[in-house]
DNA sequence: ATGTATGATTACCA
DNA sequence: TGGTAATCATACAT
């Protein structure tokens, strides 16, 4: 090999010429043909025989060694030694000299400049050549005379470089060299080394036993999967003396399942892991033509290839449209029967590549216990035990973790779920656990800014079904936050025109107690919440977020962060990118809630169940609440409801949203309803900390009934308003909830809770308004539950009268099953 | 061993 | 470039 002149690139393989200066020195360093050493330092002293060995790999430096002294060569600013996944060697390092007899120096900072960081040649690793040109190993124990040091990151970095070089030789001679502390250090480089080295050297029992009794980074299963595998393979082979074929193959796969030490324990189907797969199933049934560029945002969420996420959607599509391959169906009776059944359905009713995900498929059984919080969604009727449930859509089972409800996908977190969108699991049974209610409680917290932190990268694509009653191409743009890890930092949404069919979807509910990731296909991703933490939410969980139903064909509607709480805002006058919406972060003490926004075309009504104590404004189609916005207790959540088709909604901070005029001033003379909501937080009186599980509970009982559906919530439960009262007092979580929704006739529906004051907060009597707020359009009704009350007797009335509503309704749905 | 489910490939077309 | 249809190869289930 050649060596590599200094400023040229480096051809693989070649090690390059690095410029290392010590202090007056420099030493040239290059490694091909010969460790070469030119030193051009100051002629005053007798060059310092120091002689390096560099393992580049990785860009990182290893070795070093000189007569009579030791030299580490670390990154300026690090404690160790780089990481072999830390970046080229150009950076400026630190060569700390030990036992400097000559210089008498403890520690010279140098300076190294890497003419370029050149994967290292393995031919001189460990190798170090002395002056009289004896070459010894490098290593321990490898009969160098010199004494080396190396750090475990040094070992790590060695190992990593001579898997990396393949040299497996070397590689076991390099373990062996190390003394036994050092192997059971429990590095993991070394561990990795070493079940390299068993398998390449057949001693496999050693390798299964080391896998397994380590816990490796998720970042070597793949690698480590194999040789696990494989050792079985070769295992079975030698004992059958034939080759194997992949029956058994598949079998040994099943009779030696991978150890979790090197598995995250996530099935894997057909080579494609059941959360990738969902994430496809949720993307096509809202988008069976996925763009491009949500193809290549779905394969990063995924992990899979743009291919193979291609061949996936062609793969479905076709399947589903040949009848020959009704065999097929036979996934519809199993795990994934709703949204099979769902999807298949829809490719009957429709061409479109539409996705009503939960459109009379769910069936919630009441099976839990009797104290706890179940939910029946049989067809579109749902009902709800005295719990503070949060409901909109077809429901998926969850854990006892508290839940919201929110159309027919669910996300859970550690301590609550959000649902919302499609229903995407196998049962339909929730069963809640009212003694955790408490922690339930919606809780924004620094997981709303985080989602809804802007970002002015790029932007995707992202297709949302729409069920809007007339054509319309309304670009939402939509940015992510760039910080959540496989999160699309921005989205464009275009919104598609559907055939008009009745949708369930919209509703959103965001219970965030820990950041979750969002991504435009629906995916919510919330860290730290165990297997079932990554959800997936069809097309709702982003789009309804970030998604408003404003300006469809103008106007911006922008979401910024607020001093004290969410802002929403919109930019009526802007023309520049018409139908965008630009969204930034929310406080975190913010809820982001929304409601549904299901259209039906027919007219047929809906019914929208909120708790009690929410004032409603008939006549006016506004409501206004107020609330002391620094009183301790959280504010409540204010809803705007838009049964118009209103493009911007302006919704400043603490104050009170505009009103129906302004609503009806933006109005787009779109005949379009668009199926989206917003949510913003609007107001808080502090900042706040990162929100507890309890900091909020607005949303506890609201209920919302898409559609036909019907939600009937018979009391608050007792725990949710402790868990409000015992929130902490320093900390509000007002927000403004922006609902852009109902293209047709809504009601209302208000049903009495028994006596559940206590369970909401304190009404302010304070005439003015200072967090809360509520609009309605004239058709549409909404109770927020929580609400304060701010004084206006005849809202009691309208809820009584109201709640009489709900078995209208009820009949009306029914006719829709 | 057999059948089914599913990812991948290929050819063809717009 | 991306769609469809047909087909293959393999994983999976019985």
């Amino acid at each position: 090999m050649e060596l590599a002149a200094p400023g040229q690139d480096v051809p693989a393989g070649v090690c390059s010429c690095v410029v290392v200066t010590l202090g007056t020195e420099a030493i040239r360093l290059q490694f091909e043909g010969g460790l070469e050493k030119k030193n051009n330092n100051n002629a005053h002293n007798n060059p310092p025989s120091i002689y390096y060995d560099f393992c580049a790999a990785a860009g990182n430096l290893i070795g070093s060694i000189e007569k009579g002294r030791t030299l580490f060569l670390k990154k300026r600013g690090e404690q160790k030694m780089s990481s072999p996944t830390s970046n080229g060697i150009g950076n400026a390092i630190e060569i700390k000299q030990e036992n400097a007899l000559e210089s008498g120096e403890s520690e010279v900072a140098a300076e190294l400049s890497a003419l370029e960081p050149a994967p290292f040649s393995m031919e001189h690793a460990g190798q170090v050549e002395t002056e009289s040109g004896i070459k010894n190993e490098l290593l321990p124990g490898g009969g160098a005379p010199y004494t080396l040091a190396f750090s475990p990151e040094h070992v790590a970095c060695v190992c990593e470089a001579l898997q990396q070089g393949g040299d497996l030789d070397r590689l076991s001679r390099f373990l062996c060299s190390l003394p036994h502390s050092e192997l059971l250090r429990g590095n993991e480089s070394i561990l990795k080394a070493r079940a390299l080295v068993t398998f390449h050297q057949g001693r496999y029992s050693e390798l299964f036993l080391l896998l397994e009794s380590h816990n490796f980074h998720p970042s070597n299963h793949a690698a480590l999967q194999e040789l696990w595998y494989k050792a079985r393979y070769i295992e079975a082979e030698k004992a059958r003396g034939r080759p194997l074929g992949a029956v058994d193959k598949y079998r040994l796969r099943r009779k030696f399942p991978l150890p979790r030490t090197i598995w995250d324990g996530e099935e894997t189907v057909y080579c494609f892991k059941e959360k990738s797969r969902n994430a496809l199933k949720e993307l096509y049934k809202h988008n069976r033509y996925p763009s491009p560029a949500a193809k290549r945002n779905l394969a990063k969420v995924t992990g899979l290839s743009l291919t193979q996420v291609s061949n996936w959607f062609k793969n479905r599509r076709q399947r589903d449209r040949n009848p020959s391959e009704a065999q097929s169906k036979s996934e519809s009776d199993g795990n994934h029967s709703t949204e099979d059944e769902s999807s298949k359905g829809q490719d009957d009713l429709s061409p479109h590549p539409l996705s009503n995900s939960s459109d009379g498929v769910s069936n919630i059984n009441p099976l839990g216990p009797a104290d706890a919080v179940y939910m029946q969604h049989i067809g579109n009727k749902i009902s709800l035990s005295p719990s503070g449930v949060l409901l909109n859509g077809s429901l998926v089972p969850t854990n006892t973790s508290p839940v919201f409800l929110n159309g027919s996908s669910f996300i859970q977190g550690p301590n609550g779920v959000l649902l919302n969108g499609l229903n995407v699991a196998n049962s339909q049974t929730l069963t809640l656990n009212p003694s955790k209610l408490a922690s339930t409680v919606v809780s924004n917290g620094a997981s709303n800014a985080d989602v809804l932190v802007s970002s002015t990268e790029e932007i995707k694509d992202f297709k949302v079904p729409q069920t809007g009653l007339t054509d319309s191409n309304t670009t939402y743009s939509a940015n992510l936050p760039p910080s959540f890890p496989g999160l699309i930092p921005a989205t464009e949404v275009k919104t598609e025109t559907l055939q008009p069919v009745s949708s369930q979807d919209g509703g959103t509910v965001v219970t965030f107690t820990t950041p979750i990731q969002i991504n435009p296909y629906g995916i919510v991703q919330i860290p730290n919440s165990g297997t079932n933490g990554q959800l997936i939410n069809g097309s709702i969980g982003f789009s309804t977020l970030q998604l408003p139903s404003v300006a469809v064909s103008q106007g911006n509607l922008s979401v910024t962060p607020g001093t004290d709480g969410g802002i929403f805002t919109s930019d009526t006058t802007s023309s520049g990118d018409q139908g965008k919406v630009f969204l930034s972060s929310l406080p975190h003490s913010t809820v982001v809630y929304t409601v549904p926004h299901s259209i039906k075309q027919d007219g047929l009504e809906r019914s929208l169940v909120f708790s009690p104590l929410m004032p409603v404004n008939q006549s006016t189609a506004q409501v206004n609440i107020s609330m002391p916005s620094d009183d301790a207790l959280h504010s409540v959540a204010a809803s705007l409801v838009n049964g118009t088709h209103a493009q911007n909604f302006s919704l400043p901070p603490s104050t009170l949203i505009t009103t129906s005029a302004h609503l009806a001033s933006v109005a787009g003379n779109q005949s379009i309803a668009v199926n989206q909501a917003i949510s913003v937080p609007a107001t808080t009186t502090t900042s706040g900390t990162a929100t507890s599980n309890s900091n909020f509970t607005p949303l506890q009982n609201c209920h919302y009934i898409a559609t036909q559906d019907l939600l009937s919530v018979s009391s608050a439960q007792s725990t949710l308003g402790g868990s409000v009262l015992s929130t902490s007092s320093n900390t509000s979580h007002p927000a403004s909830q922006v609902h852009q929704d109902f293209s047709s006739q809504h009601n209302l529906v208000l049903q009495p809770l028994n006596d559940t004051k206590e369970n909401y907060l304190p009404i302010s009597q304070n005439s003015t308004i200072s967090g809360s707020v509520m609009l309605l359009d004239t058709k549409s009704k909404y109770v927020v539950s929580n609400m304060v009350n701010s004084g206006c007797e005849e809202l009691e009335t309208d809820k009584k009268d109201l709640a009489k509503l709900q078995n209208v309704q009820m009949d009306e749905d029914m006719q829709d099953l």
